[in-house]
DNA sequence: TATGAATGAGGGTTCATTCAT
DNA sequence: GATGAATGAACCCTCATTCAT
């Protein structure tokens, strides 16, 4: 006769105990995947712990609240683009400095398509990062992931000017601009389709930055306004 | 015979006809006021009747749900913002139209001017409008709202084109880009001081735009990679 | 053709509104009688509601928290005891005044009698006010509403004191012991029968106070001690 | 052969059956502090295992379940109590039946002076004992471990009243009426200050059982009521 | 039309208890 | 024996929505 098995009874909620770091990401994965899919505040800490495999008290050995569960979310997403970021800025230097003569097109390719490319890669992350709406403490933090990823952005903007690679005069609001349009068009795309054909979005935004980052440019100068369209 | 007290109802009633109206307005104000300053998920019913000086039940009268009074929010502000940016496309097209010489410059100025005007005007919707979580079946009608202020002033990039005052490729790309990095700055500088000078953006923004739009410009032509920074 | 009377298909959960000082009063006797035979802890929310025939939320409408629930519990049985206790009091100080000439130990009877009287009739709300543990925010009125009595108590005994009916040094601490005696024997008889009998207790408790209340007794001197029992 | 290795763990093991009567001692002493400081219902049991220096489950290899530690409180404070109150009566007793001739104050002295002494030394566990609510199960051995010291009090008061030391009808009833209200006063002394001086207390307490207890009190005839002051 | 008392599903969170280690 | 990660039932409470008035 063949032996029952102990782990047979056990197929369904048998306690298991992983690595703590394990269990941490498979609980951000799911709650990812749940709130990408339909909203934060549409979704249920049950909901997240079904997902994850775990019994909906375990999620609170690893978050004070269903809040710091979405922070969790926004920071590691954050911090990947802020790395990720990096090193693609600290290569680009590296050349410069090298002596190297580059098109500073092809670091604009470089650093779009790795950008798109990370997002891309975590479409259900922009959603929520980028749509998930703030709620009080949690900003504070938020805003601060933010700051770190433009001022890495501002600090390639003006190094590429200062080494006469592009030209702009006002890295900070460039690097807000360029942040803004890109992000907020990738996410648009990658939920709603809108617009539908991101690649073609990547190249206008790409054509757009050659010109408007364009050095040596000679702007004609401004005719006087001969007309006021509005007066308020 | 009929009573003379009817006439009077009737006048009665032309009165109670048209607070109808003011009703849903004053509704709509309250809930903009609680839904900017606390968030849409943080703000009761209770909270916007109290505001809007009527009972609970009442909103319902007027409003399907508690989603359906943003989506009326987030109505108001896209069809006033598509309505103004309209204003301002009509009267630069009339003026192409009628041959004037005009810098291209001075009409964007004037767009952007018109529509950070509008923004600021109303910094409380903008709050609503951009942060405030999509959910689920409102997405679909803002997303509409949305498409047609963005197919306006594609629609403007486009007709500039036409006619030789500006430079793009693609005028869809460009409303979406130049929308996104507007709006998503403009909401935040206003909501989180974050760019703190909103002026300073403004200014960034033109001048970008400025160049990215420039016409006849004369881009050098690329060299060919020498190095390639990825390989994947 | 018998007509379907709307009324029928309502048997269960037609909404019913009520007079908000008798629904107050229903959730207040559904929550005492759980309290009290099942203990406040034990008890949920869900189980008074069920049982006052409300829903959940509806208690809330009365009360803020359940603690409030508990509160309200002793303060309607304080306010009710202080009452018949300030009745009974009125009444022997009138005899009192108007120089009757009264047995002290008849009014100690009536007090008595009165006290176990409303202590029977309420052996419910004896239980949770007796018995159910404090809580923070609920020990600061708990006590109010105790001292009051307390004060009562204490200025009957002053009063008797003062007419020369009986003999108390310290009005105020007797009020203490009696009450306490009183109270917790009483709800322990009414709680769990213990001490079963609960007229022999009062009876026992009567000619404890009748001797201890005496006036005119005279103690027989006390003997210098001779042994002393422990030295510590 | 035997290996020496095993003297030195018998050795070894001596020390590990010892702990674990501390152990349970320090849960005990952990648990007494949290519950008499927040109440029962407001401590967790991971408060009482960190307080106690162990791990959550450690607890329930020497309780059963929360409920049981504060039931091994109680029956601590009581066997304690009873304990110490034997003893004096004891002591009592054996001057008795040695023929001394006492005056019964100084015993009601003593007894008082050990009771509020134990209690005073243990006004944590005053608190808990006296305050913490019943629940279900642990009424029934709670009321046991009262019986115990019930049966001591009126014992004492027994024998007393047949050495003709002190006059009393009824012991049993006395034993709880005393019982109760020093102990009800003391533990509302100690963990509200209500009253707050306690020696005020003690010695209004030792007055009143000084003549309520007092022998060969001749209480004057009742005259017949006059006055009814109510009819029910 | 307007009200607001009533509803009750569902929310996030807690915590006594268990059990794999 | 000791641990503490894991459990999940149960908790109190909220609040969008309904409906008797």
């Amino acid at each position: 006769m063949e032996p029952v098995r102990d782990d047979v009874s056990s197929v369904l909620k048998r306690r298991v105990v992983k690595p703590s770091e394990q269990r941490r990401a498979e609980i951000l994965e799911a709650a990812l995947k749940l709130f990408s899919s339909k909203g934060f505040h549409e979704t249920t800490m049950e909901e997240v712990a079904h997902a994850a495999g775990v019994a909906k008290g375990t999620i609170y050995l690893y978050f004070p609240s269903k809040e710091h569960v979405l922070l969790a979310l926004k920071r590691d997403f954050m911090q990947g683009l802020t790395t990720a970021g990096a090193d693609i800025v600290a290569e680009a230097i590296e050349l410069l400095e090298g002596g190297k003569d580059l098109d500073y097109r092809d670091i604009i390719d470089d650093i779009f398509d790795a950008v798109v490319d990370y997002h891309t890669k975590r479409h259900e992350a922009v959603e929520v990062v980028v749509r998930q709406s703030p709620s009080p403490d949690l900003m504070r933090e938020a805003l601060d992931l933010e700051r770190e990823y433009l001022a890495l952005v501002a600090s390639a903007f003006r190094t590429g000017a200062e080494y006469g690679l592009v030209h702009t005069e006002d890295p900070e609001m460039t690097a807000h601009l360029v942040t803004a349009a890109i992000r907020d068009n990738i996410a648009s795309s990658l939920c709603y389709e809108e617009p539908a054909d991101l690649e073609r979005l990547v190249e206008a935004a790409k054509q757009m930055l050659y010109k408007a980052l364009a050095p040596n440019v000679e702007m004609p100068p401004r005719r006087p306004r001969l007309v006021r369209t509005k007066s308020d």
